[in-house]
DNA sequence: TTGCAATATGATCTTAATTCATTTTTACTG
DNA sequence: CAGTAAAAATGAATTAAGATCATATTGCAA
């Protein structure tokens, strides 16, 4: 600990204490981990962890809140660089899935916040932030009248955050790594059941080059005044 | 107790311990969930909870497997008399959402025994019978010759679980209760998604008429001050 | 350097899980 | 039906871990 100020300092105690709590609680998981180990980890006495929260369970919420800032701010980045609502979907499943998946024991416990009576309105007010990435590309592609009759919103983000939490626990328990296929397969679902026009699905693909052509002739002619750059 | 035999007294009395321990599991949570409270709740004294159950967290294994194994049995009986895939799908969600939907408090518990390093090969074991009645009612529809490329069947199942599971949450989160809308539109990302549509992937390079589109799309966002008609 | 407020410590207290010596019930025998 | 041994049940005593708090240490200003 080089820091100047007070303030610093304490600041590196508290990263200190959520960082020794974050691995305590994904080794032992909520039960098995001791208050004394998670100070012992940090470096710090056991009664000083109660001097920054107020008991074990206020301390997995603050690991767990870190957890989910951490992640809505990966989310927004990796969005940030995709133009269509479906590459935006398959990069958000894409760095969804990765991100539990090397978290895999810490993702397990955050599930039981949600059964503490009191307190987890943080808990959902961090993940209703989460999910906001996801909304947002689905609400703008509805305005942008990419989606013909779509569910309601909600039924769409636990279609799409259900099943890659399911998936990255099988892949988990089978010990495999990341598959792409997953998220590719999810953008599909998303692409066929949501996004694809309803012609789409009933006409013919063989029509599908046709229609391209025909859209490619459309926007051609839109664009013969203006310019595109690169 | 009006049993007869010492087997059917013990049986039952198993049975009493049991439902003592899903109420008080559900209401106060796992480490809220006292053993005392249990065996009070039960009518046996403290020490007779440990005669049946080595300890709390096998005692809520006993809970959860016992959950399983009426769940499993309820699946079959819904799924039973469909006949085509997609009906049974259907019937086989509408069963999920409202089975765990009438149990959420305990369900969220459910996910916490993942969690116990040891032991939980029982609570997989149970899950996967569990999840065989999908897979029967996927695989048959493969053998058909129903579904024409079909992405690899876990991460079917992982979707339809997983999308139930969050919905279920997300109706309890807001008071709600069954909503067939929900059901319905599953069993229609089911349809199009897997069951529909398969010349869509089958006959077309999918994959380069998808880049096109995509970049169709991000043209056409490029383009968003000006508006291009149907 | 001194004094004081802010921090930190860990022995002590408290609560709840688990054990086990004792009691009660059950089932069998003469 | 009494006697009795095994099985089942009990709850006081033990143990483990979370939480508290009186005391000690540190940082900072005068």
């Amino acid at each position: 600990m080089a820091q100047s100020t007070q303030r610093e300092k304490v600041a590196a105690k508290e990263e200190a204490i959520l960082d020794a709590a974050h691995a305590v609680f994904s080794e032992s998981g909520v039960d098995g981990a001791k208050v004394s180990v998670i100070a012992q980890r940090a470096g710090v006495a056991l009664g000083t962890i109660y001097l920054y929260y107020k008991n074990k369970a206020e301390l997995l919420d603050a690991v767990v809140a870190r957890f989910w800032q951490r992640l809505t701010q990966g989310a927004r980045d990796a969005v940030s660089g995709k133009a269509t609502a479906l590459e935006q979907i398959d990069a958000l499943a894409h760095y969804h899935l990765s991100s539990i998946l090397a978290d895999m024991p810490f993702v397990g416990l955050t599930s039981i916040v949600r059964i503490q009576p009191q307190a987890d309105s943080h808990h959902i007010s961090h993940v209703r932030e989460y999910v906001r990435v996801f909304d947002q590309i689905i609400s703008r592609a509805i305005d942008r009248g990419d989606l013909t009759n779509p569910p309601p919103l909600w039924q769409m983000r636990d279609l799409f955050y259900g099943s890659l939490e399911y998936m990255a626990r099988t892949l988990d328990l089978n010990q495999k790594t990341f598959d792409s296929s997953a998220v590719t397969n999810l953008t599909r679902v998303f692409q066929h059941s949501f996004f694809g026009a309803s012609e789409v699905r009933t006409t013919v693909s063989a029509s599908a080059a046709d229609q391209i052509l025909a859209r490619l002739d459309r926007i051609e002619a839109a664009l013969t005044p203006k310019r595109i750059g690169t």
